[in-house]
RNA sequence: GUGUUCGUAGCUCAGCUGGAUAGAGCAACGGCCUUCUAAGCCGUGGGUCGGGGGUUCGAAUCCCUUCGAGCACGCCA
């Protein structure tokens, strides 16, 4: 379906055209003054100097072209020339009809189908998840979602940080507690256990423990810099080891992903590229890109339209080791073979911009990817605590995930069983969905790309622009479906029979309806789930004001309930299929 | 130092491809439940859009400048 705005558009245009000015003069726009209009045509002052004329006059002009339009009620020209626009009920309520029919709701499928991979979540393995990796699954667990509704072929890949130091950190902390482990023994040529020396909680406190010592410790991290060399090189009994870890962590990372509601399509990890490095680099170094700079091969990335000094991107280490660029690149290279994309999207920390612009321009440089191939780099900011400082546990500690999700959890819980009475277990679930909502809204509705003030308080409030407040919305738009078919009443029955409106709230909720594939374009094209939540925010708030001032179960004239009725079904299914979008789901009841 | 992002109500944020009186939410204050979930709805107060220039009929929005904050700048990821 044809969005409204064009629809209205083309009206005004045509009577542009009529009245004998430029067509492209007619561009409507929602009414930034909606105590006067619906809609609003500013083409009259933007043609004045064109034509030599006051605007009012042209204003004037197309007006009186559409008198009797069957798409505006009321078209009044206003000093110093604005064109206010009123929409005819019948307009609105067909369209909204419309929408009930449709698949989609209106929105149209893209054109240009395209195959993407989105490039998130970002795990480390032998890491707990925190909650620096939240925004990255929530942001992009949306944005795939968006992409795909849309129409395109997009596989979400969850890129593990597997075959970086940090495996070697864990390695040779393990190597440190416990030598005797057959693993670390490179004369063994015998079968290694199956099962693991360690268990997950082990392994969890092994990474930050290491990574500490690291630091502080610059013998300590030359061994576990020989001991990431160890396991890419191939030694076998690191490889055991490295697979033990591998299993274990992805088995509680999928378990974490899940209670999020994300889903990868590929779990693939840097360790997946690591055999076709060596041909890589050795190309790049045959065609002349790649060069050593201080011991270490660089392929220089400058651009002559440079406002700054842009670093060559480095492809191996002095010491020959692989690095995060090698994987990266490396990683591409098998994306264009296995699965052909139009484009890749990197979401991560904004702060690594600068990098993937160094890899971005290495790929095209080398020629890793098709010159039409999209490189598109998606940065969000980082989640503060309420002192505008990143977000912290009490004790200064880095917050895990789950706490994170377990402390949103049991708020909610708290609130669900304190004034009525419930099952335990319903009360749970509802507040696993409800938690979830409220953890992902409050995350989305900003701008991804900034950075945010992070307050479980306000984010399950349910008063104001919260997740809880749309979930509530939904709710009691199926608590009254509900009662409508305990009274007898067929909800699939009527819920094509949508009617013009009969009041204002009526036809305001109807206007916000009709933005809805509008809004999902502009979401995707701008890679925005914020706008998204903007618009289910306005619908919930339609909503609640329609529902506030109509009675829907006691309307005694049967055709108009079912008209109602209707309506609420639409209403529902764009929520829900936009709450979706978002990544999360609403409960029957709460 | 270079580059980059940002600065909007007491707080948290929209709006930024130029349009009328800069919008929400929270907090404050005041109304609305014998009737579909009050986790709701309605209303009141609250602003030199960091400062200063410029472009324009018209600027929170575009350009320049200045102040302030964050972030990034070859062997981490």
């Amino acid at each position: 379906m044809k969005k409204i705005l064009d629809l209205i558009s083309d009206e005004m245009m045509q009577a542009f055209e009529q009245a004998g000015y430029a067509r492209t003069l007619g561009t409507v726009t929602l009414s930034n003054r909606p105590d006067l209009c619906e809609y609003q045509c500013n083409g009259a002052m933007a043609g004045a100097k064109q034509y030599k004329k006051a605007p009012i006059m042209i204003a004037n002009d197309v007006a009186a072209k559409l008198c009797d339009s069957l798409v505006f009620e009321k078209v009044e020209a206003v000093a110093p020339g604005f064109l206010n626009l009123t929409l005819k009920k019948e307009f609105v309520g067909n369209y909204v009809k419309n929408m009930r029919a449709d698949k989609k709701y209106g929105l149209e499928e893209t054109k240009a189908p395209a195959t993407i991979i989105i490039d998130y979540g970002g795990p480390n393995i032998a890491k707990p998840l925190h909650i620096g990796h939240l925004r990255s699954a929530i942001i992009g667990e949306s944005v795939k979602r968006i992409l795909r509704y849309i129409g395109h072929n997009v596989i979400g890949d969850v890129h593990l940080g597997d075959w970086g130091l940090q495996m070697g950190l864990v390695m040779n902390e393990l190597k440190v507690r416990k030598p005797e482990l057959i693993y670390f023994d490179e004369t063994y040529t015998g079968v290694y256990p199956e099962e693991p020396p360690f268990t997950l909680s082990e392994l969890e406190e092994l990474y930050p423990f290491a990574s500490k010592r690291s630091k502080e410790d610059d013998a300590y991290k030359a061994d576990a810099m020989n001991c990431t060399f160890k396991l890419q090189s191939g030694v076998a009994g690191y490889r055991a080891l490295w697979n033990h870890i591998i299993a274990i962590s992805v088995t509680d990372l999928k378990k974490n992903y899940a209670r999020l509601n994300v889903e990868f399509d590929l779990w693939n990890g840097e360790s997946a590229v690591h055999n076709m490095i060596p041909e890589m680099v050795e190309s790049m170094k045959k065609e002349g890109y790649a060069y050593l700079s201080e011991g270490a091969l660089v392929v220089d990335v400058k651009e002559e339209t440079d406002t700054k000094e842009i670093p060559p991107c480095m492809i191996l280490k002095s010491d020959g080791a692989a690095l995060y660029n090698t994987t990266d690149l490396a990683t591409i290279m098998m994306r264009m073979e296995q699965n052909k994309p139009d484009k890749i999207i990197y979401m991560t920390d904004k702060r690594q911009e600068l990098y993937f612009e160094q890899v971005f321009r290495c790929a095209r440089k080398t020629k890793l990817v098709k010159p039409e191939t999209e490189l598109k780099f998606i940065g969000f900011g980082t989640m503060n605590g309420k002192d505008g400082k990143p977000f912290k546990t009490r004790d200064g500690g880095v917050m895990r995930l789950e706490s994170l999700i377990q402390e949103i959890h049991d708020k909610m819980f708290k609130k669900i069983t304190e004034n009525r009475s419930i099952e335990n277990e319903e009360a749970s679930q509802t507040a696993e969905t409800v938690a979830l909502a409220a953890l992902k809204y409050g995350d989305l509705s900003n701008q991804a790309s900034k950075d945010y003030i992070f307050d479980i308080d306000r984010f399950t409030s349910s008063e104001g622009d919260t997740g809880p407040y749309i979930l509530y919305t939904i709710v009691r738009i199926k608590s009254i479906l509900a009662k409508y078919t305990e009274n007898g009443g067929d909800v699939q029955a009527v819920c094509s029979e949508i009617k013009p409106p009969v009041n204002q709230s009526e036809k305001q909720l109807m206007m916000e309806l009709a933005k809805f594939n509008a809004s999902v374009e502009t979401a995707c094209e701008e890679y925005a789930p914020h706008k998204l939540c903007a618009y289910i925010y306005d619908l919930a708030n339609a909503l609640n004001h329609f529902y506030h001032d109509t009675k829907i179960l006691a309307e005694e004239d049967a055709e108009k309930k079912a008209g109602w009725i209707a309506l609420l079904t639409l209403t529902r299914d764009v929520l829900e299929t936009s709450i979706d979008l978002l990544g999360f789901s609403a409960p029957e009841r709460m």
